[in-house]
DNA sequence: AGCACGATTAACT
DNA sequence: GTTAATCGTGCTC
């Protein structure tokens, strides 16, 4: 149970790992304590000519996680107070990873309903700093590789999407990104779980 | 050494 | 619809 998928699934390109993720297990164990979740959205960012990817100005101390293993975990902080969590993809040198926006919780209800008060269930996860509340994700795990079998956080096995349920967007937050980038469908969400996503 | 800003969130009017 | 919160990072001087 809760075994991490194979390196080799990460070792593709962004836009490939994105919406294969969708469905997937966000598994992370400390001490004790389990918590769980059902990816239902995450955004594809891909090489130093993407201008929404933090690797668009190139290796830095910050992006350098982008151009290692994939299956790595790429964290970084944002707006003063947040947290964001990325898995790494593709081959070592190419800066590429997938933001994980959203899941859906199925264990640890009442570690995340503490971390997340006063808000209701409906908001707990959706959102990709939300996701890192919950799970209690910063730093520490940055450059984590989550395909060790007692990796604290890892990517497993979860349920079946019928290709027919993945829809695409545009990804958030990114508006002073020029075109194309701006507009290319690099978001993966679930119709299904639409109450579950994030705010935008 | 200083500065502008961000792959957001929550609590306002 | 608007805005405060809050600081690491990367760029410029």
């Amino acid at each position: 149970m809760f075994t991490p998928l194979p390196r080799i699934f990460f070792q593709k390109s962004a836009v490939e790992v994105a919406p294969a993720l969708l469905g997937k297990t966000l598994y992370m164990q400390e001490g004790n304590q389990q918590i769980a979740g059902i990816i239902s959205e995450c955004e594809a960012y891909q090489g130093e000519r993407d201008l929404a990817c933090h690797a668009r100005a190139g290796k830095t101390a910050r992006t350098l996680p982008m151009y290692g293993k994939a299956g790595h975990a790429y964290i970084y902080f944002t707006y003063g107070i947040h947290w964001m969590f990325n898995i790494v993809t593709d081959c070592i040198n190419e800066p590429a990873a997938v933001l994980i926006r959203a899941i859906v919780p199925i264990l640890g209800f009442e570690i995340i309903a503490e971390r997340r008060a006063p808000q209701p269930k409906e908001v707990w996860t959706n959102g990709p700093a939300k996701v890192c509340q919950a799970f209690n994700i910063d730093k520490r795990f940055n450059q984590l590789d989550m395909c060790q079998p007692d990796s604290p956080i890892r990517i497993c096995k979860g349920i079946a999407i019928p290709p027919e349920e993945i829809l695409q967007s545009a990804r958030i937050g990114i508006n002073q990104t020029p075109e194309p980038w701006l507009s290319i469908p690099w978001r993966f969400y679930l119709a299904e779980n639409s109450p579950c996503l994030s705010v935008i």
